[in-house]
DNA sequence: TCATCTTGTCCACTATAGAAGACGATCACC
DNA sequence: GGTGATCGTCTTCTATAGTGGACAAGATGA
């Protein structure tokens, strides 16, 4: 029979949902732009149905990606390992800071671990994180965050978590980089 | 509905066969290794049947391919030109001779494009071309083609059908390079 | 508080995916 | 010229994919 147990329900099933979820499309809306019911689409989703490749093609065209490419990203999203190595790694080369996504990709938390060096400020505007639930926990050195009209002063072990959205400010007023975790959920 | 008119099951069906026949399998040996029906195998060779998720899911793990993989090469299967600049070359570094493929992926029908300096000499063994009917075209320059017991003085535009296979030589017995074009067909 | 809109799920019903086996073809070997 | 092999397709039947519409649960607003 076969060798590897490789059910890719489950799989398209989360990854259907995230890019819905992504775009802000409801069941009905997807349903108008794709062409599949959104009963069907509901079912997908719950991994009560096995979509044919006729489907998957008229949703993977919905959201404009090629099937391959939806069901590629739907197999990343089962590994649940993200190697340090794998890890994507952004570099500000004028300041040093650096963002390491330490998450699984797709993964409905997400965890960055920052690293700010001394003297440093980052912005960090409101638009950026509408809709989302945020913490920042200092693991070393000192942070000021500035957040609208208030200022945290964070030291090693702090955590706070973020009120409705303002304008931000990430500062590092001490002489070490500073690193902390950015914790965020979508609500 | 639907922007992008994406129907994946022709490019699926022709790779699907594509898959089965490079390794030599029959119907009836898919089925058994992927747990499929072969009478399913043959409907979606046949584009007759819109395969589900779960048995793409264990037809591309019975070929040992993440599913993914598997409608990627489906996808490219269904591009109908093969820019020159795409066409994957293959050139030997002591020799010289170059080799295009010239034909879009999974054709039925394959191009080759060869290019044989002057003087050299390239072995054929009669393996290499089991189960398949080839022809050489000779576009520019001199070629003598050793089949087997008989050899084959080519000019250009000449035009070979090999026979049964044999173990040959091509040989370029000019001083500009020889071109020609290699076709192939499985049988 | 009562409409009204939107959300996702549930319920018939129909179309078809998928399995098991029969069938006619082709080929090899006595 | 039989006689088994094996090939792919066709046939029958069942499970389920897929649809359209009803439904209950929030959300919004007058």
């Amino acid at each position: 029979m076969q060798q590897t147990e490789n059910d890719p329900v489950p799989a398209i099933a989360m990854r259907l949902k995230i890019e819905r979820e992504a775009r802000g499309w409801s069941l009905a809306e997807l349903a108008e732009r794709s062409g599949v019911s959104k009963a069907m689409i509901s079912k997908i989703e719950r991994c009560e149905a096995s979509p044919t490749a006729t489907v998957l093609g008229r949703l993977s065209g919905a959201f404009g990606l090629p099937l391959s490419v939806l069901l590629a990203l739907a197999e990343r999203a089962q590994e649940r390992v993200a190697l340090q190595a794998e890890q994507p790694v952004w570099t500000d080369p004028e300041t040093g800071y650096t963002r390491r996504a330490v998450s699984p990709p797709n993964s409905l938390l997400e965890l960055l671990d920052v690293s700010l060096p001394a003297g440093v400020r980052v912005p960090y505007p409101a638009s950026a994180f509408a809709f989302q639930h945020q913490q920042i926990w200092l693991l070393s050195g000192r942070l000021d965050f500035q957040e609208g009209p208030v200022t945290h002063h964070l030291a090693e072990g702090d955590c706070l978590l973020l009120g409705p959205p303002a304008d931000c400010v990430f500062f590092n007023p001490g002489k070490e980089p500073a690193r902390y975790v950015v914790a965020l959920t979508r609500r």
